[in-house]
DNA sequence: AGCTATTGATAACT
DNA sequence: TAGTTATCAATAGCT
């Protein structure tokens, strides 16, 4: 019998693929792919990790370990991940108003100086677009004031550790209830199907506990954090 | 000579490597692949993606298309709240911790947009300093990034290679600067010291206009979204 | 950081 | 949308 000599793979260039049809299988696999590399890299290293991907045509896909918003809310607060899950939120109330104000006004404080900073290399931006990807870079750096972004950079660090610390606290205790890894959530998040929610997300193989959900959908086995 | 019989690559079984040091290695190693992988789902499909990696050491790693903030916002906007999810927090103000949220996102930007400031700041001095010793490559290729001029000068061979996949991102994406994929852009980072964040990324090739910088840069060169 | 031998991912096709 | 195969690409083990 004659065989069917598929072609096999071949090597294709990394640029759009007009193709719809193709475009919307490649994407299907390759997301597929990219999610099984997330989890082995979280198993093998005992990595976090958090990946969101909007199809072209608007669908949301995820994938988490220990769970996207996890992930996210220490990218975002760059806290250490806390253990004060469910904690009450009462005691956090009663300065809630205080800190986010006068978090708020050390932030415009420094987001201030930071305007007086960027318009001094504001010249370069400018330069930047005019020369659309030509070398925005290029010029004298003179005007820049590099010490005082540096100083500013060293104020903002300050405030940021302040603002971490706050948020982690008010976050993780209040508005972020952790959501218990090993809750069915995914499954009992829309039981009406009413939601115009988009969820096309492929099991992948040894996936160990990690997250890979459409949407909004966590699934967190409680693998927990095995960090140092 | 003998040759030297490399092992060449073995299978390993997707479970936790103990040993510290291939940890380390395997982590560096898959994440670029991770986050090339992403980047090519990026420019194939159009994809908006965003990816958090925390090493085990505790240090954040992003990939984001057009930018981290910009993926993570469009995934919460549509998220479920979260503070309804789990009973026991039900009692949350969930406005007070979008307030924390929101301010905190806000300073995260203001930080991103002062680092990105610093950062081409930075450039400007290697580019001073670059041009004082040899400008040669100047003119004829100056579309390509400053990064990669610099990485040039090291090596013509180097240099022959990159212009032509440069020449070829451009040729097929005339419109979208793309980010030099082998962008020295984290050993300038910080060379104040003074910045506690974590950052160790890898440039990955053909990354094209994605964002991929360590922990709370973000640089988006304003791809946009080309979505239906 | 570089180098290969292999495994693993996937483009083309059914 | 799922399954198969030939190739290409990623990377484990070393240096």
């Amino acid at each position: 019998m004659v065989r069917k000599p598929s072609m096999g793979r071949q090597k294709i260039e990394i640029k759009r693929i007009e193709q719809e049809d193709s475009r919307q299988v490649t994407f299907s696999k390759r997301r597929a792919g990219l999610f099984k590399k997330a989890s082995e890299l979280c198993i093998l290293c005992g990595a976090e990790t958090s990946i969101i991907v909007f199809s072209p045509a608007g669908k949301a896909f995820s994938f988490g370990h220990p769970s996207v918003e996890t992930v996210i809310d220490r990218f975002l607060t760059r806290s250490p991940p806390s253990d004060v899950i469910g904690g009450s939120v009462s005691l956090v109330d009663a300065h809630r108003g205080v800190n986010v104000r006068e978090l708020n006004r050390q932030y415009t404080e420094a987001l201030n100086q930071f305007e007086v900073e960027k318009k001094k290399s504001e010249k370069f931006q400018q330069q930047k677009k005019a020369s659309q990807n030509q070398a925005w870079w290029e010029g004298p750096i003179e005007n820049l004031g590099l010490h005082e972004l540096v100083q500013l950079q060293a104020s903002l660090e300050d405030l940021k550790k302040k603002v971490a610390n706050r948020a982690d606290e008010l976050l993780v205790n209040a508005s972020m209830p952790s959501i218990p890894s090993f809750l069915p959530q995914m499954n009992a998040y829309n039981p009406t199907g009413i939601s115009d929610h988009h969820f096309e997300t492929k099991p992948i193989p040894n996936t160990s506990n990690a997250t890979m959900l459409p949407h909004g959908y966590s699934y967190d086995f409680g693998f927990g954090r095995g960090f140092y």
